[in-house]
DNA sequence: GATGAATGAGCGTTCATTCAT
DNA sequence: GATGAATGAACGCTCATTCAT
């Protein structure tokens, strides 16, 4: 059990070090010399934990989906509401950008690494999907209350998750592009304006 | 005239098969030589037009910057109205989602390569911003037409460009997990609805 | 004949160029470009004249060898006695280091290319030698006339190569090192001496 | 201690193979794979210790100004008077020529790289400076015993050094032109008759 | 377990040479 | 004659991976 501890200890002392190096040195420049330097093991240890890079990237890439995760639901905590819990739910998303860069940079650049059938894109569609139901399960709880119309279920989490994606994107390369703050009350009222009142769709 | 003619063929052929390239492969699979099997062209002959790699890839972003614009200007040509054009907006810009998947596969997979100060960077900031400034001229139609409220002049731009990418690349990953068409037509009513009615934000 | 006065005048210009290029560039950064760029004649052009880059080396390395010549025995004209032909001979070859740079830049640059049997190896040994010639002929002059002792005619004509040669590289990389003019005065007194009385050796 | 030792071995392998490569296959010849394959290396070994081709090549450049100085230096041990110490100099250093050949071809191929402000100037000014200073010791011990006379102090290095070099350079190319022993007695006898009895110059 | 020396395939790039125009 | 587009071998170098210690 301690031996496990230990070695989960070792494989997340490396997956750190590698995201630190997706973030600070960019996607194309992670290696392995790289991560060493980062995580202050030697290359040989590494391979000792890690069969092959791209298990240790692989690893980074789930984890940064659990965190996620937890990041998201951390927000989620205080809603009474379905309302409430929408609220957050975006608003927590957006909190989310700001407080997490090194989770969503580490994110998008594996978005950029889709190739045909590998397996970055199974594990980001995973993400994508769970994000998805996340998002849908607070609506579900609004529809139960009566609070939104049943019609948008399906296509509100896609919208969300767009929303949440595309504004960090944006903001990445262009910090005095807009007020992130304004644009997502903007979209808070939108979006909970159209599902409480919108029913002709 | 017609060197410059052949001279700049051969660059598009260069930049197609890079296109390709990025597409087929995978951003950070693309190499000279992949590019030389794609273009039929030795590498020597592909240095004797482009420097570098990078200016070749340089090139291939210009590029897709230019086919953005014109893919989704195309739909704009026959908006009548206000109403019309920013609705042509939405739908030409998912429209050109479904048609030109290279051109987005291409243009997200440079969103990766953020890295401190690159020339990449600078181009996508002032493609996002050219593509906002677009989106709001046709606001700015309609505000002055007295359709849309003046609310949110500076934030529905930002919105409209998260949403399209956002959804490009969920979609990229996962081709069932929405009805594209579906999503296209409630994000168009959200967002009419939002800029004609709403006035207390 | 006007013909072959044409090929010898591009010939020329090849030559004067890739000895420009040699100068400028260093020996290692001649190319055909650069070639072709400094004598305004296309690459193509140039292989035209001259089957290869080689070729045209050869070439200049033949040409150096029929400057020095002419630069040194331009210094030798007005001599009349021995003592004047032996004295302009050292006096010339210093002076032709000074006004004459190109001409030994180029000529220790084939130096270094010293390889198991190539042509330019030929071509350095009869330029050697044909320099040591050319000052053995002075000193028989003065052996006729009486002035010198017999004993060294085989010797001088090399180490007055040696001291031209050996301090023009000195001097190319350290113009402060020493005072060249005074230099050759004390190596003229030197050589003069020991030739005019010296019987022992 | 063990493991610095172990680098350094590795380090002067490497060098000696790449000395190696300077002789046998002329400067403008030594590459990467030569290296390796002289000194049965890989290529990504050689990486490890030197982190580019020039860096080698420097090292080599300094190694060769270190043996250089031993191999004269040994000459002098055994000289009693200031007398003895110039004669040995001027012996020993054209003994080194005969024994230590690749150290000359190896130290001349470097003076064929001038080039607008590279590394390797700045070590070959310092080495012919190294030397110069080095028999002006020699010279000025006599000085102090009254054995020579005080004009030619400086002027002397600087035309033993041409001599040593030019003679080398001549006899690489030329193996008959002298017999470098008998040359190498009248150049002694020039010199030391010149230091002793000159005093009009 | 941990190290980092060693490997070698593969990278982007250069450049002498060829050849269709 | 003259051009420069095209070729491809060879270059210096990088880096994931292996393995003796």
């Amino acid at each position: 059990m301690k031996r496990n501890n230990q070695k989960e200890g070792r494989k997340k002392q490396i997956r750190d070090a590698a995201l630190e190096c997706i973030v600070d040195l960019g996607y194309n420049n992670v290696t392995m010399k790289a991560i060493s330097d980062h995580s202050g093991l030697s290359k040989g240890a590494i391979h000792h934990y890690f069969k092959s890079k791209e298990e240790i990237l692989l690893s980074v890439l789930n984890e940064l989906d659990r965190r996620l995760y937890s990041v998201v639901d951390d927000k989620l905590k205080d809603a009474k509401t379905s309302e409430d819990y929408l609220t957050n739910r975006i608003r927590g998303s957006f909190d989310a950008i700001n407080s997490n860069q090194p989770l969503f940079v580490g994110l998008t650049a594996f978005l950029a690494t889709v190739d045909k059938n590998n397996e970055y894109n199974k594990l980001i569609k995973k993400f994508f999907s769970k994000y998805r139901r996340l998002t849908r399960r607070g609506i579900e709880k609004g529809l139960e209350e009566g609070i939104y119309n049943k019609l948008n279920l399906n296509h509100m989490p896609s919208i969300l998750l767009a929303l949440v994606f595309g504004l960090e994107m944006q903001w990445r390369f262009d910090k005095e592009a807009f007020e992130i703050d304004e644009v997502v009350e903007v979209i808070e009222a939108m979006v909970l304006n159209f599902l409480k009142k919108d029913s002709t769709v």
